[in-house]
RNA sequence: GGGCGGUUAGCUCAGCGGUAGAGCGCCUGCCUUACAAGCAGGAUGUCAUUGGUUCAAAUCCAAUACCGCCCA
């Protein structure tokens, strides 16, 4: 065997790699629409194409994991679908960047050359993510991988623009945009980042044109005021009243402007009077609508000023800034500057202040499909958010939605799919130009020759679309939408959207809308929202603060399993952020070294169960004979059958923090400090092969149980421990059922027998029956013990133990010999009450021999809380030891006498039920359980666990002052208990206002408590 | 200005009506044949503040303070 060789400590460098190897190549993942069941489904948040692993993927992709192998191991049809998304403006800043150090533009060499490379980028550097998501561990269906700009999903972006546009839901206008001058591009509202910035505040006098006077505004952008059409004020302001309708000299410009009223004008803001250049202010443009005003342009698309800024032209917008103010300060006309913060639109992509310009884009008119997603999300609470407080969040975004600029004046993206017949106006593309929209050239060229003649020329729109119209369609373009496929019927709607709350808007709201407008359906049933991983400091985490930390690194040193157990234990309340401990001196996380501990902990937990199963694999030793377990067997089948449940539970309500925290305390505390240290002596008794086969069942099926639990948090180190558990080469746990609570007393049982041997079995018991039958002059007691026999025979075969529990048992057995012959069989034999008296009797007596009389008790489930309890006793007497001899310096080697003395029987029963148990792991050589204390002259050490008095005798001198010293600590802790419980049971409005089980609870306390007290108190008085 | 979250051990966070927990760190002792990435034992808290509800509040309510996020 290999077991010996096994290191001591996992290396998940290696074992990582090898898995994700064999996962891939048995196509353990690869979903299987046709082969029925509960389809699940998670389409994976698409990372940018160009964008490398960062915490955020990590911790995204660690929680979606867990999920898909939960269900895929539960045996739900699982399909987790991975996939790319194209970024438009990132790819295009890493291309532009590239041209610019070649001194090139993208208007240099044009846009076909531009794809060619921004293509080849993809080809280079798109595969880096997936190998990244690879590397975590991710259990998607890579032959199902996605890429936004697929022909196909491609496809699916034009059709849904044509669909949208015949529907009168896409139209094309002339507004005012965010525009980056960075990117020169339009940009939607989205992805503009309004910043506090410190800056001026310059005030100007405008001279009345009339030569009467002057009146003075206030700005932040001096330069605007090249393409200044008016000067507002506030009709109610008294202060200016008389003003309206008067015009001004418009300096630099000698423009001659008016002066309006307008209620939107704030009169606290400075002077009480406003610029408006509705050319180049949303609000501004506003204003101008509502009153005529001309728009004039000053800025082109780079930020320069452009002709209409006069001596300014060709300055970029800072510069012109300086300038417009000096030379306005020459003329006299700048009355002050003071300091300023204001809020700025930044570019979330470009990173330098847009500019709000006018131009012709591309619109989805958003109110038809933002009410659909309305209707829903208040009709049937769908999609159902996690935690449900982003719900109102998601809901308030989609009241007050403007209509979404879909063009961007980028060449990487989709293009749109409108041709605009030049011909029609001259070969130029205006804003008169008619145009058509289409799947295709073909199609809109035929479109066109119908309309304006064989002749008519196109011209595609140069700009392609906002990457979110594409990312919109994500969860059923990757499904193949708009064709009706076989994927598509199976795992559309998702199962659960799981994502950041950042992007709710971005991304969640347009996929709704998308969705529930295309399909009819809201996209995903469940949208699990996390937070953000912020660093050591609790800052987040982003490229311009430098403080990210990178996840690879974080695998390299202590594992993928290590990092994503990390990340989905912080996760306690969903949605909260998690902060990661991180040295960036050493680049050492303390809690992913945790986690990687935690690893190790189970890997050499398993090195010992190896060791001790005698090279034997579970499925060979056999499940736990549960009429043949010791009391430690009983009690670790418990807690793992519990916290079977509990997993399971958490996990579907999305409690996956609480469920991965509630594995290591199960495997770390119960098994491993507990159960292992309790079987150890059992396993090394080769005298007793009984014992010893019960424990290494149990070990062994807990473990692999274990090991099914801990898969979707840890998924590398369970499969390297579990193949080296069960030899099973061709099998991958991650295909394993996922444990179920109490299938050890159900997963056999007849009704779900199948197999042809089964049926062979069945048929002789059938046989037995009949002649039995046969023999009707035999007494009717033999009869009864040739039945129970047989019956016997059945348990055992099927490990029917469960329904052992009473007669029940007899017609599911009953129903499986046949219905006819059932009736017959009941009828005969079982309906005439003594004989039923005879057979339970038998049963019973039997059942106890099997089981012992505590399993007998309660045979329907493994959960046994009693039996916990009475371990809770055990352990806490085995602690009050430890800590005694810890106390009186005894070496962890030497052995001890020790004395438990209860007046009460009840304890003093379980204490010798667990008498091996507190000899082993408390190191006892001696163990005298008592009622009483006869002969009570040795000099001990004492203490209390319960009601039980804890004493280990010490030969020799003793230190006096520690032993007194260590009871009157642990007496006046008592006592404060005494005093706060008696304290509460006589207040009278306690006692009769608190429920009966509070009130006992408190009294049991206090009882327990008083003679804890009355135990160390005659401890004390015995020093002297 | 509007909304949301947070404030619990030195640090990171659980607990969310019955009198306080984990991991890391710290102290003591141990290389005990699975594990020193470990074992055993130990110390550590006016649960932000102030009121209220309640027999009982870290937990529910209200206000305040501070931190953080989102929206204007």
């Amino acid at each position: 065997m290999t077991e010996t060789t096994l290191p001591s400590q996992y290396d998940p460098s290696k074992t990582e790699a090898k898995w994700q190897q064999f996962w891939d190549d048995q196509k353990v993942f690869e979903a299987h629409p046709e082969q029925g069941g509960k389809p699940f489904c998670i389409v994976i948040p698409p990372p940018n194409v160009t964008g490398n692993l960062h915490m955020g993927h990590a911790f995204n992709t660690a929680l979606i994991d867990v999920l898909v192998r939960y269900h895929r191991m539960r045996g739900d049809n699982t399909l987790c679908l991975p996939g790319t998304d194209h970024a438009s403006i990132a790819v295009q800043a890493i291309i532009d960047k590239q041209l610019q150090a070649e001194g090139l533009t993208r208007f240099d060499i044009g846009r076909e050359k531009f794809l060619e490379r921004a293509w080849q980028w993809k080809e280079e550097s798109g595969g880096s993510i997936v190998n990244q998501l690879k590397r975590l561990g991710l259990s998607a269906d890579w032959s199902r991988e996605r890429f936004t700009m697929d022909d196909r999903l491609s496809a699916a972006v034009r059709t849904a623009f044509v669909k949208l546009y015949e529907q009168g839901l896409i139209y094309r206008g002339k507004y005012m945009m965010n525009w980056c001058p960075a990117s020169r591009s339009a940009i939607s509202d989205l992805e503009v980042e309004n910043k506090e910035v410190k800056g001026s505040l310059w005030q100007f006098r405008y001279p009345l044109a009339d030569g009467s006077g002057a009146i003075e505004v206030a700005t932040t952008r001096p330069e605007t005021m090249l393409g200044d059409t008016a000067v507002a004020i506030n009709p109610k302001d008294e202060r200016y009243q008389d003003m309206i309708g008067k015009t001004v000299k418009l300096p630099l410009m000698e423009r001659e402007i008016p002066i309006i009223g307008d209620e939107y004008v704030d009169s606290s803001f400075g002077t009480g009077c406003v610029k408006i250049t509705p050319a180049h202010d949303p609000n501004d443009f506003a204003m101008g609508e509502r009153h005529s005003l001309p728009f004039i342009t000053v800025m082109n698309e780079d930020g320069t000023i452009n002709e209409n800024g006069g001596e300014f032209a060709g300055q970029d917008r800072f510069e012109a800034r300086q300038n417009v103010v000096k030379r306005l300060e020459e003329q006299g006309y700048l009355v002050k500057v003071k300091d300023y913060v204001s809020m700025l639109p930044y570019s979330d992509r470009g990173k330098v202040p847009i500019e709000p310009l006018i131009s012709t884009q591309w619109f989805v008119k958003i109110q038809p499909l933002a009410q659909k997603a309305l209707d829903c999300l208040d009709q049937d609470n769908s999609p159902y958010f996690v935690p449900q407080r982003w719900r109102k969040v998601y809901r308030d975004w989609l009241v007050q939605l403007k209509d979404w600029c879909i063009s961007r004046q980028l060449w990487w993206g989709h293009q749109i799919p409108a041709w605009y017949v030049i011909s029609e106006t001259g070969g130029q593309i205006t804003d008169e130009t008619p145009y058509i929209v289409a799947h295709s050239e073909e199609e809109a060229r035929e479109k066109a020759m119908q309309q304006y003649g064989e002749n008519a020329a196109l011209q595609q729109d140069a700009d392609a679309l906002d990457t979110w119209f594409s990312s919109g369609l994500w969860p059923f373009s990757t499904l193949g939408w708009p064709d009706k496929t076989q994927d598509l019927e199976t795992y559309y709607p998702n199962t659960t959207l799981v994502t950041g709350f950042d992007i709710i808007f971005f991304w969640v709201a347009r996929m709704t809308m998308m969705g529930g407008h295309f399909t009819g359906k809201m996209p995903f049933r469940d949208v699990y929202i996390h937070g953000l991983v912020r660093d050591e400091n609790g800052k987040k985490m982003s490229k311009s603060a430098g403080n990210g930390i990178d996840p690879l690194l974080l695998i390299q040193k202590y594992g993928s399993d290590a990092l994503r157990y990390t990340l989905v234990r912080e996760v306690t309340g969903a949605g909260q952020d998690i902060s990661l401990q991180y040295n960036r001196e050493t680049d050492e996380s303390s809690s992913v070294e945790a986690s990687r501990n935690f690893a190790n902990k189970l890997w050499n937990a398993s090195r010992f169960v190896f060791m001790n199963l005698d090279g034997k694999p579970p499925q060979q030793l056999g499940n736990p004979d549960l009429g043949n377990l010791a009391l430690s067997d009983r009690w670790i089948l418990s807690r793992f059958n519990q916290i079977t449940q509990q997993t399971r539970h958490q996990i579907e309500t999305y409690g996956l923090g609480e469920a991965a925290q509630g594995l290591y305390d199960f495997i770390w505390g119960d098994f491993c400090d507990w159960y292992i240290e309790a079987v150890k002596s059992r396993l090394n008794d080769q005298n007793n092969p009984q014992s010893r086969l019960a424990a290494q069942q149990t070990l062994g099926y807990v473990l692999e149980g274990i090991l099914k639990l801990l898969h979707p948090f840890m998924p590398h180190v369970t499969e390297e421990i579990w193949h080296t558990l069960t030899q099973l080469p061709d099998q991958s746990l991650a295909l394993q059922p996922y444990p179920e609570m109490d299938e050890l007393l159900a997963k056999k049982t007849p009704q779900t027998a199948s197999s042809q041997e089964n049926q062979t079995i069945w048929g002789q018991i059938q046989k037995q029956l009949k002649t039995v039958s046969s023999n009707l002059n035999q007494s009717s007691f033999t009869w009864a013990a040739i039945a129970v026999v047989s019956l016997f025979a059945a348990t055992f075969l099927f490990a029917f133990v469960s329904t052992l529990e009473q007669f029940p048992l007899l017609p599911s057995f009953l129903k499986l010999v046949g219905l006819g012959y059932t009736g017959w069989f009941a009828y005969r034999y079982l309906l005439t009450q003594p004989k039923r008296e005879t057979l339970q009797t038998i049963l019973n007596q039997k059942k106890v021999a099997l089981l012992g009389s505590t399993a007998a008790s309660s045979a329907k489930t493994l959960i046994n809380p009693q039996l916990e309890e009475e371990f809770e006793l055990i352990f806490g007497t085995i602690r009050t030891i430890r800590n005694l001899r810890a106390e009186a310096g005894i070496k962890p080697g030497t052995k001890v006498n020790a004395i438990l003395q209860s007046e009460n029987q009840q304890e003093r029963e379980i204490l010798s039920k667990g008498e091996t148990y507190i000899r082993e792991l408390a190191k006892v050589e001696e163990l005298t359980i008592t009622a009483s204390l006869e002969n009570d002259q040795q000099q001990a050490i004492a203490g209390v666990v319960g009601t039980v008095q804890v004493l280990i005798p010490l030969a020799g001198v003793v230190d006096i002052d520690m032993l007194r010293s260590k009871l009157e600590k642990n007496l006046s802790k008592v006592e404060g208990e005494v005093q706060s419980l008696r304290g509460r049971l006589n207040n009278e409005n306690f006692v009769n206002k608190a429920p009966e089980d509070v009130v006992q609870g408190a009294r049991d306390a206090l009882a327990e408590a008083e003679k804890q007290q009355s135990i160390l108190q005659q401890r004390l008085a015995r020093l002297g």
